[in-house]
DNA sequence: AATGAATGAGGATTCATTCAT
DNA sequence: AATGAATGAATCCTCATTCAT
């Protein structure tokens, strides 16, 4: 379970709490998308969420806090997709292509969002930057316990220190493709970006 | 040979050009790295660089300007200190783990840079952006002929369709020691992410 | 009914933004009167009108809004102080004078206004030009009509095609009380300008 | 022979003195015309003028002093076609009719500077207002002194106390023709306007 | 709980003028 | 006499945040 930074809030309902800020971070998710964390206006994101912009700061303490939420939720949204197939019970030799395939999908999917925290992590003041990066790191520890199942049953090939790097090596390479498109997608389709990284991978792991 | 854009300058004299501009990257670089593009204000950037404020707007029409020389000059930095190695006329299996190695060291030592890179390309206006990109994919291009080579002389046994992708996997896989540091540097060293990279790739290009 | 040119605003309340319009119309006319326009700062605005920096730009755009509204204001002040006289159901050779009494009275009280628009209306953007320029000829207008009524009824003996060049000629004649006032002043009072003025302007109509 | 408001430089020989400002007075007045004077910088000024920003300074001591001189020169223009005109010795009542034509022509001449003028003036520091006011009552000086031969010789029958007003009403009518001209050019042809001017302003000086 | 008017610190940019060469 | 690089005070405008209603 992923921990959550709390933030504080005047407004003792905590459903009204919740239902307010996923519109905030809707709203936000859309305006940053297109416009930048810098070049949205608190007033933007207040109109956009239907609220009044005295309304938005009872949600929330800071412009900050709202970045935060929305990589909160994206974090959220890819582990939300990515865990019904890792839950899957299958050999790990076929797991990892399909959880491989499941990852670039919802990148894919979720192109602008993957671009965002790319570029406006830093944005945030250290203490949150802190539960992001966690966040982020979820993501890869996911690799790292499918290529430790596969070492440990002797499907996969590789030395024990190689696995964390690996994770990592797999999570940018999915990340790429949102944040390389522009090039990359001239060039391939996601399939076909996926039948390649899913081979090039395969042959890293069982040296054939 | 780098397009670079031109930026207009009431300024006569195109070496004392060089030198403030100079000057002035110099400074930026340092604050964007500490601060962000946009937690830098110009008149930081002026004093950084022992300017007077309206001195440095002799030099540059404004804030995005300064941030396209920062880009261009990183860019700059990475080229030159990578085609010493590229012009080699050593063998081509032999080539690519030495590039890979000066690559990862020149990111290592542009770290704050290639981090910035990433961070701020997108603040620029878009007519800007398309030369930075552009800059960006002649690293890639370094990879993709060299990865032709090998192919051409039976060195590695890859697909044509597959080159183009290896060659940003490799952009992006080293680039990644800069923008995944934090948790990378704790697990790896320079060496040992240089090694670890440069065999999983070897083991993809040539199958053992 | 003049046409006026809509000013944005976020201020919901119509009542609210037309209070804090005329304070902000009131205080820019004072100072663009001893000052000028472009000698006046937007913060000596604000504080003149008893309003925080940030709050004037929530009930305009630019410092060129101001001059517009403050352009509309005077017009809409010389009309207002014309009208009842020109509602007057008198005969028109007798409507005339008074009309001409009215507006050199009107003047008088303006003056300073008058000038403000002689001299700044050429910094107005284009677009709003448009609008005080026509604004302008709705004045020369009720000459005209009065004019025109005067040749329809037989008091004045006077071409059609000479109408619309004396009713501009009565405007400027007019607002010359303003624009020349330091040498005309020391020379005539309010009272004989107005009689020598109505009297050659009978001549030129009447042939006596 | 106008007075004339000395402007210091250190510059000794007069005669380079007279040809820069020359240069100067030519290229201010034309960009001034085209941009007004605030929107015209020093730098635009001396650029036009083929000096260097420095240059320009050692024959001005302000771009207030530019705006005077531009003043100064558009004043002696209007003399200058004015004056073979005055010095004719037809008989007055026909003097008139040839000085009105030749004025209106001048103002039609010089619209874009008569137009500077009304709109800049103001800019002027007060010291050199005066000045300027001077040469613009020049100009109203010359009509009155045809008024005055035209009363002595009986050609005209109006007061002595309004040959001033009607001094300046000629005066500002014919610069009408340049600050109104958007309205006027679009009814009347310069010609058109003369003639009925005139025959107006006989009807008021001859009584018929 | 909701609102939106009010605020002022702060930021990018301009430009008349100077002065060393 | 000519130059043009250097300057910083000044300006318009923005926007996150507050607070009275």
């Amino acid at each position: 379970m992923a921990i959550t930074r709390n933030i504080a809030t005047p407004v003792k309902d905590p459903e009204l709490v919740r239902l307010r800020r996923e519109q905030i971070v809707q709203a936000a998710t859309k305006l940053f998308s297109q416009k930048g964390y810098h070049g949205t206006t608190t007033r933007e994101i207040a109109r956009e969420s239907g609220l009044g912009t005295g309304t938005l700061y009872e949600y929330v303490n800071s412009k900050e806090d709202i970045l935060y939420l929305v990589c909160d939720m994206i974090h959220s949204q890819v582990e939300e997709k990515l865990l019904p197939v890792l839950i899957s019970d299958a050999k790990v030799s076929e797991i990892l292509p399909m959880v491989l395939a499941s990852f670039f999908r919802v990148i894919d999917e979720l192109q602008e969002l993957v671009l965002l925290i790319y570029q406006e992590t830093k944005s945030l003041p250290s203490e949150y930057m802190h539960y992001v990066l966690k966040r982020e790191e979820e993501i890869s520890n996911y690799f790292s316990s499918i290529l430790h199942s596969g070492i440990a049953d002797g499907s996969f090939s590789i030395a024990e220190d190689v696995v964390l790097l690996m994770a990592h090596n797999i999570t940018v390479l999915g990340q790429m493709w949102a944040f390389r498109r522009w090039t990359l997608h001239r060039s391939y389709t996601l399939e076909a970006f996926t039948e390649i990284q899913t081979s090039l991978l395969m042959r890293e792991l069982c040296g054939i």
